[in-house]
RNA sequence: GGGCAAGUGGUGGAAUGGCAUACACGCAGGACUUAAAAUCCUGUGACUGCAAGGUCGUGAGGGUUCGACUCCCUCCUUGCCCACCA
């Protein structure tokens, strides 16, 4: 019978009950094996798979089942992150309820996510807006609550219009709302914060642990957390004496500060321009600014927007009394919102100087232009220099003089050595139905109250009426809203907001090991077993937000004394996305290719093969109609091998009369086992461990179809048999199928070991030394490989060929590296 | 503007200091067939040559080295991330 459309599909199903009724990939506790915990990043349940989950969950299958075979005790787990806002949006346009429309999502998907074979868990499903769930967001919330790491603050939030909900500053892509690409506006509101920023430290140090995480990742967490070294310097209001903050990197460049900038929205600038006779005008400016969107701010490009408060500042080094400046330039949320400019020495600070006409003094010289006056400079100078117009700190290196400056400046107090962070607490508020609602309750008499543990989990309550429009739809549920005081009893207002579904995915790991406990967030020790995940797997996208917000979580549970570990992911691969006719295959582009219409022609197993041949892991999949021909040929091949060409009688004994042929097979086998163990351990190198496999099935069939069919059916199944059980991981059912064709006895092959490879077999009789003649090849040379050094340029140089080029020329040298080439350089 | 990747046949890719293009797709030719499909075999970087062979060739240019796709410098292109961050 060959492996024909409905063969597979016989097969693949039969398996696939197989593994769903004998319940083959349960993960239980076992001391006698090694726990290997591996994970991909869980889908947004949207009811049908497409290629870039297949891609993402193939890699983490193989995975999986590799460990399964080299004998470790396997978790791999299977979720839906399934709160957000399409079920919100499909509940609007199809007017059925969010929950039930997930739910008939996640079926689906789950049948689908059958249907490619994966070595799921499947007791420990969960979806994150199961109440049984998010109990346990609440339950963290109140804990962080307590803690004061979550709190609620007044503040202009960005507001996306559209969806009509605030977005974390993780969910502002240029300036449009990461979702619907809607522009970003600013709004002032009472919002619920995670204190995210306590962690700054701990995030950012702790990513020198993470040594088996790709470098990008690592480098565009540092970026987001952004730690910056420098100086607080306290300058003066000059007639009030009201203390203005600056923050600068740049303390060398102090004696050359001739103005300071404050941000609009600074809260000094209401003081200093009360009673300027230009007030009106100079409110109306500020205004202006701030109704500016934070893009069109930035597309001014350099042209600065700024003007001139009536008051000076006092410079705490030499008493110069300079101007203090608004401008659109200077930002509040960094830094103390305040500046001190330089524009000899920064390009924004020269610019904005110029266009306002105002002073400037050089106190870096440039050495290669010792004589440079102000007036001749066309641009800041921010290269490196010696001190000048600087008192007692001329002469001195400016990378020097960041640091003496700094400390001078602590010492006599006139500022003090700081360090300012790019991150932002983290807004976690959402005005929508479809989320965790916020465990709190608003009484007159005792303020903010958290919801009592044992009456969680706050459920959301059903059948709403979601409009999309006005804000939270909790507004309107009254029997939700209104509610007594846990504290005192009283009539109290129960909070709408429900929570960002990052809060979610933050820890929904940590809940795989215990996903059906009731009892608590997750067992100590199911945790301390399975934690940290060995091997995590998701896009590139989730770089910063899902990836920090998760190990933010991380660092609060070992606070909590709940783990002993500081980072969840000990090693992160991010698989890249899939591309057709070099586009990002996506349904708003409609360059789709849907799974399920290449698994019912060609099998979920050709599928898999396919994609994990064509690329690297790590690299964008193009994808190609006619190439998963190729994988299912190699399939029907390798079927063709252990139908037709495997004897089940043949005895397992390899036989002692082994000629160069059997020998060579046998010696392939060896290393085709060797390089594919090699490919999936470290590198994670799938695509060059199928084409090892394929030559291995090359040199089989040759092997067989030798002119003399000389061969011999032990040597045969042998390397039948590792081909088979090398491709389990990547193509379990044909391989399931094909392992009980051949007789074995194992019930599945999925637990059945991973061959093991002999170095002696790998060992040849002859070596090829390469001879190259001023590093171009110019010969090669079968010798025995235990060949002397001595012997081997005997043979080369007395060969005629090599002679040829070596005529009427003096031999300067002669490099040899042994095993491998000789380089004759005349 | 800053940071990080990447650039190799017609295509996906392999090789990370030592034989460039493994493996596969595609294409061409052949076998089998009444025919087609499937399968199998052979060939397939460019130029040159009847051939053996020779020359060139990994985005461009330079450098290090006996030897560079690989390391270093400069530039170009593409992708991603960050971006008035003081």
């Amino acid at each position: 019978m060959p492996y024909t459309t409905h063969e597979i599909k016989r097969i693949e199903k039969k398996w696939q009950k197989f593994w769903d009724e004998n319940k083959t990939f349960k993960a239980v506790i076992s001391n006698q094996k090694p726990k290997y915990y591996v994970l991909e990043m869980f889908p947004y349940p949207s009811g049908k798979i497409h290629m870039g989950h297949v891609r993402n969950y193939t890699i983490v299958d193989v995975i999986s089942r590799f460990k399964m075979m080299q004998g470790f005790n396997v978790m791999h787990p299977m979720g839906y992150d399934a709160f957000g806002q399409p079920a919100e949006n499909a509940a609007i346009k199809r007017k059925i309820d969010p929950g039930e429309w997930t739910y008939s999502c996640i079926a689906q998907m789950r049948d689908e996510l059958k249907q490619m074979g994966f070595s799921y868990d499947w007791g420990r499903e969960l979806a994150t807006c199961d109440p049984q769930y998010y109990k346990w967001n609440q339950w963290i919330f109140i804990k962080m609550f307590e803690r004061g790491l979550a709190y609620k603050k007044a503040s202009a939030v960005n507001w996306c219009s559209s969806c009509e909900t605030t977005l974390a500053n993780e969910e502002v892509v240029n300036d449009a709302c990461w979702r619907c690409k809607t522009p970003v506006i600013q709004k002032d509101l009472e919002q619920w914060y995670l204190k995210i920023t306590d962690y700054s430290e701990r995030l950012l140090n702790d990513l020198k642990v993470l040594d088996k995480w790709p470098a990008r990742v690592i480098a565009m967490q540092e970026n987001w957390i952004g730690k910056s070294y420098g100086v607080d310097i306290y300058f003066k209001e000059k007639e009030t004496g009201a203390r203005i903050d600056v923050f600068t990197t740049r303390a060398d460049t102090i004696f050359g500060a001739t103005y300071v900038v404050l941000a609009p929205e600074h809260p000094l600038v209401d003081k200093l321009i009360k009673g300027n006779k230009d007030e009106k005008h100079i409110r109306a400016f500020i205004e202006e600014i701030k109704s500016t969107s934070k893009s069109d701010r930035i597309s001014g490009g350099l042209k600065k927007k700024g003007i001139f408060t009536g008051r000076f500042a006092i410079n705490p080094v030499n008493k110069e009394a300079v101007p203090i400046w608004i401008a659109d330039y200077v930002l509040m949320e960094y830094g103390t919102g305040a500046i001190m400019a330089v524009p000899t020495h920064d390009e924004r600070d020269f610019l904005f100087a110029k266009e306002h006409n105002l002073p400037k003094r050089i106190v870096i010289q440039d050495p290669k232009r010792p004589d440079l006056k102000v007036e001749d400079m066309t641009e800041a100078y921010i290269d490196e220099g010696n001190l000048i117009n600087s008192l007692q700190f001329n002469g001195l290196n400016n990378t020097k003089a960041i640091e003496e400056i700094g400390k001078w400046m602590e010492k006599t107090g006139i500022g003090k050595i700081s360090v300012h962070w790019r991150l932002r607490d983290w807004l976690i508020s959402r005005q929508r139905y479809w989320g965790t609602p916020i465990p709190i309750v608003y009484c007159d008499k005792c303020g903010i109250v958290p919801v009592p543990e044992k009456d969680l989990p706050v459920e959301l309550p059903k059948n709403i009426k979601i409009t999309g429009e006005g804000g939270s739809p909790l507004n309107h549920v009254k029997d939700f809203v209104n509610v007594k005081c846990p504290k005192c009893g009283k009539t109290a207002r129960r909070e709408t907001d429900t929570m960002a579904t990052f809060f979610d995915s933050s820890w929904y790991f940590l809940r795989y090991c215990s996903a059906k406990n009731d009892k608590e967030v997750f067992n100590k020790e199911e945790a301390g077993y399975w934690m940290p995940v060995d091997q995590y797997i998701g896009g590139i996208e989730h770089a910063i937000l899902h990836l920090l917000y998760s190990r933010f979580f991380t660092k609060f549970f070992k606070d909590l004394g709940l783990i002993k570990f500081d980072e969840p992911f000990t090693r992160l691969l991010t698989q890249g996305m899939v591309l057709k006719d070099g586009e990002v295959m996506s349904k708003s582009r409609g360059n789709t290719v849907d799974p399920d219409t290449i698994i019912e022609h060609y099998g979920s197993d050709s599928l898999r093969l396919f994609i994990l041949f064509a690329a690297p892991p790590e690299d964008q999949l193009e994808w190609n109609d006619n190439a998963i021909d190729g994988s299912w040929r190699f399939l029907n091949r390798i079927w063709n091998l252990a139908e037709n060409c495997y004897k089940k009688d043949a005895g397992t004994n390899l036989p002692k009369d082994m000629d160069t042929h059997d020998k060579e097979l046998e010696r392939m086998r060896n290393v085709t086992i060797k390089k594919v163990t090699e490919d999936l351990s470290d590198g994670l190198k799938f695509n060059t461990a199928i084409s090892s496999v394929m030559i291995l099935v090359n040199a089989i069939d040759k092997y067989k179809f030798s002119d003399d069919n000389s061969y011999k059916q032990a040597v045969l199944n042998d390397a039948i048999t590792s081909a088979v059980l090398l491709l389990a991981p990547f193509t379990p059912h044909l391989c399931e199928e094909l392992w009980q064709m051949m007789g074995k006895n194992d019930k599945t092959i999925s637990f059945v070991s991973w061959p093991k490879f002999d170095e002696n077999a790998i060992k040849q009789d002859l070596m090829q030394v390469v001879v190259q003649v001023n590093g171009k090849l110019r010969g090669k040379f079968d010798v025995a490989c235990e060949i002397t050094e001595e012997a081997l340029k005997e043979i080369i140089l007395k060969d005629s060929k090599i002679q040829e080029y070596l005529q009427g020329k003096t031999l300067r040298k002669l490099i040899y590296v042994p095993g491998k080439l000789i380089n004759l350089v005349v």
